[in-house]
DNA sequence: CCATATTATATGAAATTTCATATACATCAA
DNA sequence: TTGATGTATATGAAATTTCATATAATATGG
């Protein structure tokens, strides 16, 4: 389908393809692609039926821990849980003991919206990963879980992180 | 660090947690998250990122090549590119067969700011997954090299595709 | 060659995301 | 209690992304 032909492409250069990032980026984008029109044919955006997924497992969480579990930042997720608020899928509530925080909840109608697609996620795995024996995904799973429990420490990039300096360099 | 307590958490409700698409962006995010500060370090984004490394492994790919190897849409690659090439890091040039094509090109000014990045990647990596055995840091990689390359088939899937209502349902 | 379909990229307007910061509440030490 | 500090979320403005479509070039069938 496509036809990558690279002009300069010689001979050590082949950083991508290694590198675990664009593996686990590639991986991800494949499995989920074919799922995500079932999401958008539910009128959902992707990180919406994240929020929704999410939120099935056990509702009450906050703004900030709903954000991290859907890998998106705070801000982001304050505005999209207006809009779903807005839609009728989600609900606001404040904390009873801590007046800062939101605590985020389903609504019926969510629930209602997101249960065939979870469904159907399961499904679209299983046949997604039929092909491989169960031990082998397994193992992948296990190590999947192991690299998203642990930040690698790396006191390096904390550094950096520290000094950012956001633009462009001259 | 996260003090997760659900409201509504019940005995089932356990789908996020081993949801494939979930582990797979997790661990993703996890992996990349220390690395990202250099990134940023470097005044870059993370897609401006995977651009330049991309095209570091051999450049001249076109617009729709680069946007599906660093899974973006099109029309956000030729905004991005646009941006890159004014800043100095790519250079457009048309194809010589086809007039429709646009190739990018790595200028100097590009291949010297990834270069070390490149470097950093690598070592991160290495970081990263020294605490797991070659044995299955190969097999990692491979079954994802699997997952990425054949989009699983599922027809109904993209019977689903098909229909799109692209709106929230009433 | 012509007409039509297809493909690749560009573009405008709208929607979303991001960055930086404000706001509100909580916690801690004195 | 008070004041200082920290934490959680909200918000405004700017930047980016997305959707839908336009534009331009190429392939294809007759």
């Amino acid at each position: 389908m496509k036809n990558h032909r690279p002009r300069r492409a010689a001979a050590g250069r082949t950083f991508v393809r290694d590198y675990l990032s664009y593996l686990l980026g590639q991986a991800n984008y494949a499995v989920y692609k074919d799922f995500e029109a079932r999401v958008r044919a539910a009128g959902l955006s992707s990180t919406e039926w994240r929020v929704l997924a999410t939120l099935s497992d056990g509702d009450g969480l906050t703004i900030g821990e709903l954000a991290a579990d859907v890998l998106a930042q705070q801000p982001t997720l304050t505005k999209l849980v207006d809009r779903m608020a807005r839609a009728g899928l989600v609900e606001r509530r404040g904390d009873e003991t801590d007046g800062r925080r939101t605590r985020v909840f389903e609504t019926a109608r969510g629930r209602t919206l997101v249960a065939p697609l979870l469904a159907q996620a399961k499904a679209h795995e299983r046949a997604t990963l039929a092909a491989f024996p169960a031990k082998d995904v397994a193992a992948l799973k296990a190590i999947l879980r192991t690299l998203g429990a642990h930040a690698p420490s790396d006191p390096a990039g904390r550094a950096a992180a520290r000094a950012k300096p956001r633009r462009r360099p001259g």
